[in-house]
DNA sequence: GTTGCTGGTGGCACCGGGTGCCCCTACGGT
DNA sequence: ACCGTAGGGGCACCCGGTGCCACCAGCAAC
């Protein structure tokens, strides 16, 4: 699951709020790199952006999410493509189209989201906070799988579907990281595949 | 993936270490359950157990860790399971069987298991912090099928057969929780059944 | 009995993330 | 000139977590 918030975001285009904001996820995401999530502290990342610990906190809520940025956006764009799919495609194609479309990035917005990915899949504190955004996702594409077969969000096999294909899609994003695999909707497709054939070979 | 001790953890029976580890343990999910995990502070806890904020720290480690308990044991004994295992027995049954070894506790558990699985899986903070744990349980397994795969621990296959049996898991923990599965080895067998049949209906 | 060591404990100061509250300042409308 | 409002800074406080030292059993050696 990914992170980059889209072109626009705020309202306005010129909004003090949302540039102060960028400013610091930007400092923050340099600083977090250089030396480590934990080690910087939120005075730093105040310090580098030009601003005061007060508002790192009023426009970023908290350190985490000065990595995760607006990821809330990112799953509303997840759940419009779910509800928009046709009842004639199969669940789990679906799924993996919602989640390949949804981590289209641009180019030239790769290196960041390289940045981002591997700072939450390496620094234990943002691993830990991730199980928090990807219950989020898992509700949105339990709710979804659900609605298809007539069940409810909250039985097994909606919840199942919903957390074996978020972790498809982590380990995919990990296997991009690595280098292993060419792109990103590469490595999402090729892990969707092993688990809709429920790994042949392991059984 | 569950969080009950063994009978004997320590080296002496009457440890006092052991012995006030356990009284905070006690109080402390006393009071989670009651108030709320957040809700409560390590003071309260501590003053709850006859002891002091210091000799908390000192003998749970951290307040997430007054739910967990020791964990590390029990994915050691996951992992000399899985060591143990045959080889001509197929992977995915393997790993099931692991899964279902190490979660099988005497009925008089069961209630405090209950306890602790229903913290660990609704309170937000201790949400986030299972994902660490987590990770050392799919490292484990990853490793396993590796071997038997012949293949390394870090290519997708085996992440991605790690992380999807454990979403199983703990999806199999959740029904048992809620009352939807007999049993706890049943909802494994459950989800593992679907799993293994890449969701049949889906495709 | 005195000495000395050791392990479990408590107290204390400190750090860092996070929040509530108040004040200040710049800006736009009237 | 007069407001209202929004973004920002400062400050005090809470709480989880850690390092350090001081205390006090118990126990071995002399």
């Amino acid at each position: 699951m990914s992170v980059l918030h889209g072109p626009v975001r705020g309202v306005r285009r010129d909004d003090p709020r949302e540039d102060t904001r960028a400013r610091i996820e930007q400092a923050a995401l340099e600083l977090f790199t250089a030396a480590g999530f934990e080690q910087v502290t939120i005075e730093e990342i105040a310090a580098a952006a030009g601003t005061s610990r007060r508002t790192f906190f009023r426009s970023v809520g908290s350190k985490a999410d000065a990595v995760w940025g607006d990821f809330d956006g990112h799953v509303d764009r997840l759940a419009t493509l779910l509800e928009r799919s046709g009842d004639d495609v199969p669940v789990l194609t679906a799924v993996l189209a919602a989640y390949v479309e949804v981590n289209d990035y641009a180019p030239e917005d790769l290196p960041v989201l390289r940045q981002r990915m591997r700072l939450i899949l390496t620094e234990p504190a943002l691993q830990a906070h991730s199980q928090l955004r990807y219950a989020d996702v898992d509700r949105v594409v339990a709710g979804y799988v659900a609605r298809r077969g007539g069940e409810s969000p909250t039985a097994l096999v909606p919840r199942l579907v919903a957390t074996a294909t978020r972790a498809a899609a982590t380990t995919a994003f990990e296997a991009w990281l690595s280098g292993a695999a060419p792109s990103l909707a590469d490595a999402l497709r090729t892990a969707f595949g092993q688990l809709a054939e429920g790994f042949p070979g392991l059984r």
